[in-house]
DNA sequence: TGATTCACTGAATCCGGATTCACTATGAGC
DNA sequence: GCTCATAGTGAATCCGGATTCAGTGAATCA
């Protein structure tokens, strides 16, 4: 089942992004926690047991899908370009947003199965979590810049919950009632909701 | 293990009795997906078959007690007395939100359950959803009293996102900074969020 | 009182899935 | 070409936990 006409580096490496890939796939399509290694074998077109020359166990393949997903990004979840480096105005809480969005859709296979591990191991999920938003830090330092008492870690949490909330409703589960959002749709309505409130636009 | 001196019916509903409130116990501190069968009896003082005699499995004990925290709320999550039934004042959204801060303090083993199993069986998940959001309807009304284009189910998956959210973190995994948050405190900064965004108030 | 039923009990059984490992095939080194 | 090292293979094994069930004793009923 492996190609052929490669070194044995390569075909290595071939079945490891092939297990990978697999990995991703089926992470979407059942979720973390309801696949089995066999699925991930299965999807991969390779036998149950060369998972185990390439990862020790499902956390571990996790953890390597993490990696990438990082290390192929510029920054971890939230850019920070200078010139969008705060929230008090409409245009830079909306540049977040889209950000945030962009990468949650790009990397749902990932976000799921990290939510679903967090879930169960809370230990894992705190390490996994410390991998991914390393640098959140530097949004405190954003929200000091509001007008108002701001207190960071609230708005910081309040933040995370709203857009990892909304995003997981509307593009895992999906909604209730089957409808679908468009980006535009999606960002529009975070960014007014946290520009202003459930009043809306002003 | 059992106490003496009552009718076969007030026996049995006592081991029912003490198999959910121990599955409560368990579930709030080791969350569902890592309680065996087995933790509950323990917890209850009872042997593993008794479970058996009063539940199918766990998905059905949680089903009850899903159906007994509703039964003892009046109404399910958002209560919505006549005189506070819009969003369109801050008190009126500090009302909504504290109603469903309190909720979630008091039910919080159920509810992480809930989040749990839904996470793991979407199928399920929408089974119970449905049993708790039975009334998400009603709130959907409110949103229409809201000045300006209002969506309806934007606003309430943001909404159940934020809150939910923001509950989770600071009620059950816990901020890593170790810090902790007092009732009002969470209750007026979810409250001015929705109200006014991230400017807080104006 | 004697017979019957019911809930409780916990050891035995069952089952799904993770992990291992003896074996095969092929590229690497000589 | 020959030998060694390595990745791949998948059936066998292992393991944790769910579920069962025959046995026990107390409440119910005649």
């Amino acid at each position: 089942m492996v190609s052929t006409g490669a070194s044995r580096k390569e075909k290595a490496a071939e079945t490891e992004a092939a297990l990978k890939q697999a990995a991703r796939e089926v992470f979407a399509e059942r979720g973390y926690l309801n696949t089995k290694i066999t699925d991930i074998t299965a999807a991969a077109g390779r036998a149950t047991g060369s998972f185990y020359n390439h990862f020790a166990g499902k956390e571990e393949i996790l953890e390597a899908l993490l990696t990438d997903m990082l290390a192929e990004a510029d920054e971890p979840v939230l850019d920070d370009p200078a010139h969008e480096s705060d929230f008090s105005s409409r245009s830079s809480i909306r540049w977040h947003v889209a950000a945030f969005w962009r990468f949650y859709r790009a990397h749902l296979p990932e976000l799921i199965a990290l939510k679903q591990a967090s879930m169960v191991d809370p230990a894992l999920g705190r390490r996994l979590q410390q991998i991914m938003y390393a640098d959140d830090a530097h949004l405190a330092d954003h929200f000091n810049q509001l007008p108002g008492p701001i207190d960071p870690d609230l708005h910081l949490t309040s933040m995370n919950a709203l857009l990892e909330g909304f995003a997981h409703t509307w593009l895992v589960t999906g909604h209730p009632s089957g409808r679908t959002l468009t980006d535009d749709e999606a960002i529009d309505h975070l960014t007014d909701l946290l520009h202003h409130g459930l009043a809306g636009k002003p």
